[in-house]
DNA sequence: AACACGGGGCG
DNA sequence: CGCCCAGTGTT
């Protein structure tokens, strides 16, 4: 191992017990706590995962609890966090460790891997903070920590980068304390080597770091660019029975959302005014069956949903009608407008119920 | 190897 | 508006 790195771990885990943060996993070693917190925080802030993460353990406290309880309550729980599959497969997960496994967890990173929605950061993870085992992550802080320092440009969301950077990252961890070396140089990468104008003058790799050495800090590290973005234009119909009732979709295709609950949807290539949506063939399909009173357009001005790769154009419709139809489609749910808060929904419909519904109780 | 998958925060 | 966040699974 090059000399340079003979101190590495040292000065970043001495970093790491003076500055890190008192968080609710980091006084345990219980494997579904720490499961959990990592399948929480995967492409996600601590501040935003953290009151999920309470929220689960109080109504979960144990795998067992989450392997019992229904999909759609965990679901729910985790409306708003986003990248859904995460829920259904840390649910898949839990029955998994509780039926087949007497509740316990895999021990090993090699046995860990083959859970559901655990990959190669989430079993190094485990199984280096509670097991002990020399395996180093790689997550979004490591990459850029490492890439500065080492002066690293292979992009890091290239195969061959995530190949090198796990390598290099393996050779320096501190393998008497796998755990904390893991969690310390995640947190300064969260903490102190952050993506924009981070302080290296004050830096503790100041002298060491390539990437301060030849001013190439807000270059690292190198990523291959994104697709640009999509724009779509969802069309909700919002049907109205009595001002009592509504219809829910759940979504089973592909796409966002998966099995997320939402109002009937129409998707068009652009915004549409009312006659073109009340002549398309799939607003007859949508509502053939009610007696329809009126449609009416909510919002003139569109909302813009924004997600990572998709912006999405939304407009709600408001449609009164005498009573629902008698035969429910696949997915479809006729609910009572109060019971609309039981069905875990994108944050996109829950702004809008809030809104909409503010003064029906 | 590329792509799909949420939502929020920051400059 | 673009970038990034304690990444993983599918194609």
């Amino acid at each position: 191992m090059p000399k340079t790195y003979a101190f590495f771990d040292t000065l970043l885990i001495t970093w790491y017990l003076r500055h890190k943060r008192e968080l609710p996993w980091r006084a345990t070693k219980d494997p579904y706590k720490i499961w959990l917190s990592e399948i929480m925080l995967q492409q996600t802030r601590v501040v935003q995962g953290l009151p999920y993460y309470l929220k689960f353990i109080e109504a979960y406290p144990t795998v067992k609890d989450l392997a019992e309880a229904p999909e759609s309550d965990v679901l729910k729980l985790w409306q708003g966090l986003g990248y859904y599959s995460r829920a259904r497969n840390l649910h898949a997960t839990a029955k998994m460790v509780s039926n087949e496994m007497n509740g316990i967890f895999p021990k090993t990173y090699k046995n860990l891997l083959k859970l559901k929605g655990v990959g190669d950061y989430t079993a190094s993870a485990i199984a280096s903070i509670c097991f002990d085992e020399p395996e180093a992550v790689v997550d979004g802080n490591v990459y850029r920590v490492i890439s500065r320092i080492f002066g690293i440009k292979t992009p890091i969301n290239s195969t061959s980068g995530q190949k090198k950077f796990k390598e290099l990252a393996q050779n320096l961890i501190d393998k008497n304390q796998p755990g904390t070396y893991n969690q310390a140089i995640m947190e300064f990468g969260a903490q102190y080597c952050v993506p924009q104008n981070p302080d290296c003058e004050n830096c503790i790799f100041k002298n060491m770091c390539a990437a301060f050495q030849t001013e190439t800090v807000s270059n690292l590290p190198v990523k291959i660019k994104a697709k640009p973005v999509k724009r779509r234009y969802f069309n909700y119909l919002v049907i109205l029975a009595n001002n009592e009732r509504t219809i829910l979709q759940q979504r089973l295709g592909k796409g966002i959302w998966h099995k997320l609950y939402e109002f009937p949807l129409i998707e068009t290539l652009d915004e549409i005014n009312l006659n073109e949506l009340i002549a398309l063939p799939e607003f007859h399909k949508q509502t053939k069956d009610l007696n329809i009173e009126s449609v009416v357009l909510y919002n003139e001005k569109a909302v813009i949903h924004k997600l990572s790769h998709q912006h999405l154009n939304t407009r709600f419709w408001i449609v009164e009608t005498s009573h629902l139809k008698k035969q429910a489609a696949v997915g479809e749910h006729d609910v009572s407008i109060s019971e609309i808060d039981n069905y875990a929904v994108p944050v996109l419909i829950e702004n809008f119920v809030s809104e909409f519904f503010e003064n029906y109780g």
